[in-house]
RNA sequence: GCCCGGGUGGCGGAAUAGGUAGACGCAAGGGACUUAAAAUCCCUCGGGAAAAUUUCCCGUGCCGGUUCGACUCCGGCUCCGGGCACCA
């Protein structure tokens, strides 16, 4: 008896990953012969260790990369990082090191991981957003959309630490103070640049329809952000004033049921009125407290202070109080509201805590009668006034009173959006700079396309949480490209989205120094399969979306949208919580791969979950799928001297295998679908069945009919598993003698001669119930089932005596009694 | 608060188009091997009742509906998760 090799996975491993890289098994090249298939998983943030979440991220785009090149494409798999943000800056503050240095050392260390790993990545391709070669082209974008006049300035709001002198972001806010100084913050206006998202809203709404292959949730969620609707921009003359007020609503059929205005704190009216208001001056400065997020606001309590002026009613004539509202905000829509205490949740709500009238226009349409004392009814129906609109339906009285106001221009038809501009200025340092300068003559410039990029100073260690740039005389001093005199430059930088919004292009082209993106990024975009987390299923695939648009329109990419297919992944879990360090239930990737290789990794982290359900982390588990692998390896090498003398004839039948065969591609089959589905976790059931039925033929291994079988199982199954642990099937196909590298091997396929059978197991339900299975052959009738049925001892006692009122027979898979039930 | 998901044994999960609920694995219990342990292999494993392998009842978060038949479809709730525009 000889004794099994050692499974040591990591000796295997590393020296296939080596032989992959000097040989360049996964490097890309623009191929027209095949059919090309990018796949891209989201680039990692270099925090600087690798957790679970990024595991199976790049686990499950590797899978497809290698599970596609096996099905015939010319396969791009890139992999990058999105180097600029937030953290880089509180480390440096924070261990007294440049962002710079921090981040490149995070990159280097991640790098090994993922190598480790074995990721089929075309490292040639890799890409770091901080560096210069990546960031001159956003800069330049954005020039080129400056051009186009998809860049504007304006004010909006920021949550300022009055301690810190920062701007801090929302994550920064806690309970409603800087996270570091624990001051109180104040909302602040400043001004910012802002790209026009809003001019393709439209578009980014309608092609949604397009995108079949994208999960409908996040269809959803993105057609809701841009909240397309259509309404009345209505306008409200105020007493004693040559001022105006403008609302938006969608709901003009309950423009009689208005018994007040509420605006925001910021808005112009309530600045002009407030000098000599010092109840209002309070209410305001109360407000500045207040944070910038939409969910504080719909959550906070509501607070409004009348400010002794009336608006009147463009029906009517009725006085109707304006008052302040701490939830209207001067950068949704236009910083007004009309409101409807019987229509409207909010508004009712505000009216029964500051006593303001409740005025019912619309009852239900069914007739009944609604209590508007307990609760608005906010469905459409049927409205009573104005008397002009008595009767007619909420959709008719839209109509009817748009028609009657809009002619005397008290009104007119909008559509208006959810969506918001996108605003890009952030006040950070470690960011891509806006390449505009300030002249005091010509105002704010682009920067010359000859002078690009606009470098960002590196090597500086921060030693107080605000923007160095400002400080920085030899950053900031500039000519004005424009007239050349002394001027400054923008110290803000973008928003860290920005260099996510078009990264997957950017990987086609390179090492194109010329040129943002060059031919090269027309053949591979759009994405065949992106993948990540679900929360980014609004923000960043919206922004990808638009600048792939914008892409398009200045003629550099030829598709509509980025992203053909998307994969949503779920979060990786402990105990029932996201992991994170300061909850401490953290497993650290590099433990694993030291204990029990890559592919153990792989494979657990592919079998424990579907793609996009959350993942439960068990170390249990993964000790479970190591074993997978030591058996696999063990059954293979135990069969490896058999394989060796088999002629493998195709065509070759044999009855002894049969069943055995049947059960076979049944599960090739399933496996199939499953990944067609992309439910990778029962492809790994599968694969265990496989091994399963392997291991029982293995015991025996004489006829040829059972080499056979070992010979084309073994052949299937490390087929099915080369994308999901690629070193030992990579291993075990050379070791058994299948020709050349399994990285090229063809996806596997059905014998359908396999498939077919004589007999099948009918099922035999009684009012639905399971009451036996018989085998029966295929394709029978129902007649014959039923003389079949009444043969059965044990079945016809069910039937004897019951009225049989109905059959149900679906060929093939059952047949339903459905009987008088004889007693209750 | 609003928008979008999800809830199936002790655990992770399976059930492809409304047709056998619990595949595959983990844990647990029992057994074999061993001086012993580990490893490995075999058996049992949703709950209850009767019982020789079988039979009956209940069971997919909760309440209700559609259907011959519902984990699957519809209505209402509940709990958990994601997003809410400066975390990425």
């Amino acid at each position: 008896m000889s004794t099994l090799p050692r499974y040591d996975a990591e000796q295997i491993e590393r020296s296939l990953q080596d032989y992959w890289e000097q040989h360049q098994r996964f490097k890309a090249q623009e191929n027209l012969d095949k059919e090309k298939f990018y796949c891209l998983a989201m680039f990692p943030y270099p925090s600087g260790q690798l957790h679970m979440g990024h595991v199976r991220n790049y686990t499950l785009g590797d899978l497809i990369a290698r599970a596609e090149r096996m099905r015939g494409k010319n396969v791009l798999q890139p992999i990058g990082w999105d180097a600029f943000g937030l953290p880089a800056e509180n480390a440096a503050l924070q261990h007294q090191v440049a962002p710079s240095d921090w981040t490149f050392q995070n990159i280097e260390h991640m790098r090994n991981q993922l190598k480790r790993l074995g990721m089929a990545y075309d490292w040639d391709r890799e890409i770091t957003t901080c560096t210069p070669e990546y960031y001159r082209w956003e800069q330049w974008f954005f020039i080129q959309l400056f051009k186009r006049g998809l860049v504007y300035k304006k004010t909006s709001l920021v949550n300022w630490d009055p301690v810190d002198h920062t701007v801090l972001a929302n994550e920064q806010v806690i309970d409603g103070r800087g996270w570091r100084s624990n001051a109180l913050i104040e909302r602040r206006e400043i001004s910012q640049w802002f790209l026009k998202i809003t001019a393709y809203a439209d578009e980014l709404l309608d092609s949604l329809e397009d995108l079949n292959h994208w999960p409908q949730e996040v269809r959803t969620m993105q057609a809701h952000w841009i909240g397309r609707s259509k309404g009345a921009q209505i306008i409200f003359a105020i007493e004693d004033s040559k001022d105006i007020l403008e609302v938006f609503s969608t709901r003009l059929d309950t423009l009689a049921g208005v018994t007040y205005l509420a605006i925001a704190a910021d808005h112009p009216f309530a600045k002009k009125i407030s000098a000599h208001h010092k109840a209002l001056q309070d209410f305001k400065e109360a407000c500045k407290h207040q944070q910038t997020a939409e969910a504080e606001l719909a959550t906070m309590e509501k607070k409004g202070l009348f400010t002794g002026h009336y608006a009147l009613h463009p029906l009517s004539g009725e006085r109707l109080p304006i008052w302040v509202a701490n939830f209207v905000i001067m950068d949704y829509g236009t910083g007004a509201l009309m409101a409807v205490p019987a229509h409207d949740e909010r508004d009712f709500e505000f009216a029964q805590k500051y006593d303001l009238p409740i005025k019912a226009v619309v009852l239900p349409a069914n007739g009944s009668t609604w209590d508007f004392n307990s609760k608005p009814f906010v469905e459409k129906g049927t409205v009573q006034a104005p008397l002009s609109c008595q009767g007619l339906s909420s959709e008719q009285a839209y109509q009817s009173l748009l028609n009657t106001l809009s002619q005397s221009h008290q009104a007119l038809e909008k559509i208006n959006y959810r969506l918001r501009d996108w605003g890009i200025s952030r006040q950070r340092y470690w960011g891509t700079p806006i390449p505009m300068v300030n002249c005091l003559a010509c105002g704010s410039v682009p920067v010359a396309e000859k002078d690009l990029p606009v470098l960002l100073p590196t090597g500086i260690t921060l030693t107080k949480p605000q923007s160095p740039l400002k400080d920085l005389p030899e950053f900031l001093n500039t000519p004005c490209p424009n007239c050349h005199q002394p001027a400054q430059r923008e110290t803000d930088t973008f928003d860290t989205f920005v260099e996510s919004s078009w990264y997957y292009a950017r990987y086609a082209s390179y090492n194109q120094h010329q040129a943002m993106l060059d031919g090269r990024a027309k053949y591979w975009t759009p994405v065949d399969q992106y993948i990540g987390g679900i929360e980014h299923a609004v923000l960043h695939l919206l922004y990808a979306r638009f600048f792939h648009k914008a892409l398009r329109d200045l003629g550099l990419l030829n598709s509509d949208e980025p992203f053909t297919r998307l994969l949503t992944q779920g979060m990786v879990l402990k105990d029932g919580s996201k992991m994170s360090k300061s909850k401490g239930n953290t497993v650290d990737p590099a433990i694993l791969l030291k204990q029990y290789g890559a592919d153990t990794m792989r494979l657990f982290i592919i079998f424990a979950a579907p793609p996009t359900a959350s993942l439960e982390w068990s170390d249990s588990g993964i000790a479970g799928s190591h074993r997978f692998l030591l058996r696999l390896w063990e059954q293979a090498h135990k069969s490896q001297l058999h394989l060796s003398q088999v002629e493998i004839d195709p065509l070759q039948k044999f009855k002894e295998t049969t069943n055995i065969r049947y059960d076979l591609h049944l599960i090739v089959q399933q496996v199939s679908h499953d990944y067609e589905r992309q439910q990778f976790n029962t492809l790994v059931s599968g694969a265990m069945k496989i091994l399963n039925l392997l291991e029982k033929e293995n015991l025996a291994r004489q006829t040829d009919a059972q080499k056979h079988f070992l010979s084309e199982g073994f052949s299937l199954l490390l087929r099915i598993l080369a994308p999901i642990t690629p070193h030992i099937s990579a291993f075990l196909w050379t070791e058994l003698g299948y020709p050349g590298s399994i990285l090229d091997a063809p996806w596997p396929k059905v014998d359908p001669e396999a498939l077919k059978r004589d007999e099948i197991a009918l099922v035999v339900q009684i009012n639905g119930k399971l009451k036996a299975t018989l085998q029966v052959p295929a394709q029978s009738d129902q007649k014959s089932i039923e003389a079949l049925i009444l043969e059965n001892t044990h079945l016809a006692k069910h039937l004897k005596g019951q009225a049989i009122q109905k059959v149900i027979y679906v060929p093939n898979r059952l047949i339903n009694f459905v009987v008088e039930v004889s007693h209750v």
